[in-house]
DNA sequence: AGCCAGGCTACCG
DNA sequence: CGGTAGCATGGC
């Protein structure tokens, strides 16, 4: 069996089912067929752009605040001040970037009238990088795209199966050609290294940044 | 009381 | 091209 499994499988073990991507503060474990609604979509669409370089907890105030104002929806979000979206958002860290990519993606986001983006659409929405890109299509769409964050590269980097510089790309690939093309298992997969990276301290020694 | 988090863009050489 | 400063709050 090669690594890349193996490795799945003893995350697996040690954590369980993650049941990502959180929708409402819940994990849906086990329970693939999220999201189930336009607006559960749209949240993990937000909250995927939230979470850059942030960590959960403060995402999930500035998403408790987006619903109790009723803005978990693109057009709102769209015509909302941005300095009023800024302050809505603002636990969430760098709030001005992020009001301002929430407003040029709600407006990207409508443009589909419900189809799904490609890849390549995405990564041209200002604001959206590589990882949020597959972040939206693995758990807002469902799609076998493998996600890549630090964590992914500490991980293997510790276990020397590549060095800090490999590219974004590289990585994605490595997983995507060593496992089945399934999304739960790329969304549980994801979501375990993920567990792992809060649990295990690799001394920093193997971050992408310094 | 620093250091860091589920990154990305802009700008520099 | 590759490298890096800037963005910002809250938790530990």
């Amino acid at each position: 069996m090669n690594i890349i499994l193996s490795v799945y499988k003893k995350l697996y073990r040690m954590y369980g089912p993650q049941g990502w991507w959180p929708i409402d503060n819940e994990y849906h474990k086990r329970d693939f067929s999220y999201p189930k609604t336009g607006r559960q979509q749209l949240e993990v669409c937000l909250g995927a752009i939230l979470t850059q370089n942030t960590s959960w907890k403060n995402v999930e105030k500035a998403l408790e605040n987006l619903k109790k104002n009723n803005l978990i929806d693109p057009k709102k979000i769209s015509s909302i001040d941005k300095k009023r979206l800024a302050n809505i958002i603002r636990s969430s860290g760098y709030h001005n970037q992020k009001a301002k990519k929430l407003k040029i993606f709600s407006r990207f986001y409508l443009s589909l009238k419900g189809r799904a983006p490609s890849r390549d659409e995405l990564l041209e929405v200002w604001g959206i990088g590589p990882e949020t890109a597959d972040s939206i299509l693995l758990y807002a769409y469902n799609q076998s795209e493998f996600v890549v964050d630090a964590y992914t590269r500490r991980l293997l980097a510790s276990m020397n199966i590549i060095t800090e510089k490999f590219a974004y790309d590289e990585i994605k690939l490595l997983f995507e050609n060593n496992l089945p093309k399934d999304y739960r298992l790329f969304q549980e997969y994801h979501a375990l290294i993920v567990e792992n990276g809060k649990n295990v301290d690799y001394n920093r020694k193997y971050s992408s940044k310094k």
